[in-house]
DNA sequence: GTTAAAACGGTAAACGATTACAGTAGTTTT
DNA sequence: AAAACTACTGTAATCGTTTACCGTTTTAAC
């Protein structure tokens, strides 16, 4: 019988004297008598007795167990919000199941397959930042899904989470204006090429847009500048990928374009820093001749020298409160789509228009 | 029957004119006749018929889950670990389960209670770093256990893989003794205070000193200043934790104890990113009045001025070798402590005694 | 063509829980 | 004191698989 071997609850109700009904009732939180409850608890106690959670699943309950696929894990933008989920999840007694798309469709469509196999009671979901990414009908055979993230526009059949983007590319354009910059460059990142041979604006009308944030933020970057009465200039736009390197490769691309600026909104801190680090080599001085602009407040924004001035985005609340829709629609509350504020960290990066 | 619900064998089973035990065998690989396989793989192909995983899981086949603790999600160390481990899980079919213990022991008590009612087939595990993270008896249940980013000393009923941190010092201190200097400060960095009025060197002797990878870091530097005949000086050695402001402070520190020093060594990029902020505003100049030697080769390490000369640890390779070690395990196979390589990374932050 | 052996398929009994249903106390009502 | 509830508890069916066991068919051997 106990030979070492994990107990069930069948042993669980025979030590105790009652029946397995009991046991599970008593686990459930359906009353029993006070008595068997002591009993019951003892054995449980004694045989150190854990609930079979797949015996459980079969017959369709909750399996406590939430499968999230991000693009990355490596990012601190992706990490954060898995720390803040996974800490969510762990004080309502949930696991999460992970995955990482390695930002592609097709490994993303892998995993979305693998995931339905596996014991999950739904999903919260970042679908990768490319032009293709669609869901199939019926992938998730009806179970819950929370998308993350991303602009609703694209799943609108979804309930989402997401940070306002636009509202950061708003911000950073309009602080800028407010320092007296006109000529505000917007570097955009996208993790693969997009749209190759069309202009930026004429991507904002594809279908897949809302997926691309930094689409949301150059939307954001026209509503400041619309406010201002500053008129666009295609120019000044430069699309790079996210990473340091690009951020040096797209300064130059700026600096070769031999058209004037005073300051540059970027999509990420290490953007900035490599933008940074190009014009200096140029011997242009940073806030004095240009003001940049990070995106993301990430901790490499305050060790560099200046100071990198960002929109702060709260991460780990991002994954928080996508447990909290989950749980919520899991629930089967109503619920409608949560959009989390960013806000501006003014930090040594910007200065007045001199 | 087929009302949009989630399809089962029976159905399968029954539309492909065959019994339940024969769809099972095809799934399991078990040899059945041409003619049936097609049969079921036409049926399973029509109804998208997809395996229930907690059904299977409850006959006590593998569930294809791996439990996963690390002591934080958002350090890039541990999210290059998870980013690998899924990765590798991924190629076998196999899923994360994962849970942050965020560096503390009750945490991590209550995940490992968590996940032994999960359905998992084991546990890649990196105990927290603190001197009380000891395992209880019986913890997992005799489920297959790696312990990862340890060394191997205070676990050692338990199979591991780990970085050779205890080279690592070693590869940094003689690096800089080969570059003439003679006066190397160790900064230790601990998550935790540890061993508040004890020396380093009593530290060392602590039963669980080897979950503190700053120790094993030390001993590498032990053994290079041994080597070179260079005598131990402990008012050359700061303890402090891992942040920026850490190493600002573990800076100030140095400098306030008025001894002399040419060379730093640090536990990681980030604390060397504030010894270099610091002392530059000391008017110190890095690396000709001082080396300074990080740890980990993040991405920051070659974003500021002066790039970091650092020691390279493959974070992502650890995930993925954590895996393959627990599969292995778990098919039985005779396995022994998996050590990986770390190596040097000359960059601009050391340079020749002058 | 008969017989023995091998290969495979089907039936039914697990696996460990939940839960409908029926049964047995104990309590209240008349 | 009998009847009608109430409040539990226990028995057994059930969830969707795997797998031991037995029976049938196929193949090989003579």
């Amino acid at each position: 019988m106990n030979n070492g071997s994990i107990p069930t609850m069948a042993e669980v109700a025979a030590r105790a004297g009652v029946s397995i009904a009991t046991v599970s009732r008593y686990l459930n939180g359906i009353k029993i008598k006070p008595k068997l409850v002591d009993k019951v608890k003892k054995a449980i106690d004694e045989l150190d007795y854990k609930p079979n959670q797949a015996a459980r699943s079969i017959r369709g309950s909750r399996s406590h167990t939430i499968g999230m696929i991000l693009p990355q894990l490596e990012h601190p933008y992706f990490s954060a919000v898995l720390e803040g989920a996974t800490q969510e999840a762990r004080k309502h007694d949930q696991t999460i199941l992970v995955a990482s798309s390695q930002g592609k469709r097709d490994i993303e469509h892998q995993i979305i397959h693998q995931f339905s196999r596996s014991i999950i009671d739904g999903l919260i979901y970042t679908p990768v930042a490319t032009g293709d990414s669609f869901i199939e009908e019926d992938s998730f055979r009806n179970l819950p899904v929370i998308i993350t993230g991303r602009s609703p526009s694209v799943y609108p059949e979804f309930n989402h989470v997401f940070q306002n983007t636009r509202a950061g590319g708003y911000l950073s354009t309009n602080y800028l204006l407010s320092l007296g910059h006109k000529k505000i460059a917007f570097f955009a990142s996208f993790w693969e090429p997009i749209c190759e041979s069309n202009s930026i604006m004429e991507c904002l009308t594809l279908p897949g847009a809302g997926v691309y944030s930094s689409l949301e933020r150059f939307r954001g970057y026209l509503d400041a500048l619309k406010e201002a009465d500053v008129e666009y200039d295609s120019n000044l736009v430069v699309i790079c990928s996210y990473g340091f390197k690009d951020g040096q490769q797209a300064a130059r691309d700026l600096l070769s374009r031999c058209i004037a600026f005073d300051a540059i909104v970027t999509a990420s801190d290490t953007v900035a820093c490599g933008v940074i680090n190009t014009l200096r080599a140029q011997g242009i001085q940073i806030p004095s001749d240009v003001s940049i602009l990070g995106y993301g407040n990430l901790e490499i924004g305050s060790i560099i020298t200046p100071q990198l001035t960002s929109i702060h985005q709260d991460m780990f609340a991002l994954g928080v409160e996508s447990v909290k829709a989950f749980n919520a629609l899991l629930n089967g509350e109503a619920l409608s789509n949560k959009i989390l504020d960013v806000k501006l960290v003014v930090r040594d990066s910007t200065s007045k228009k001199l």
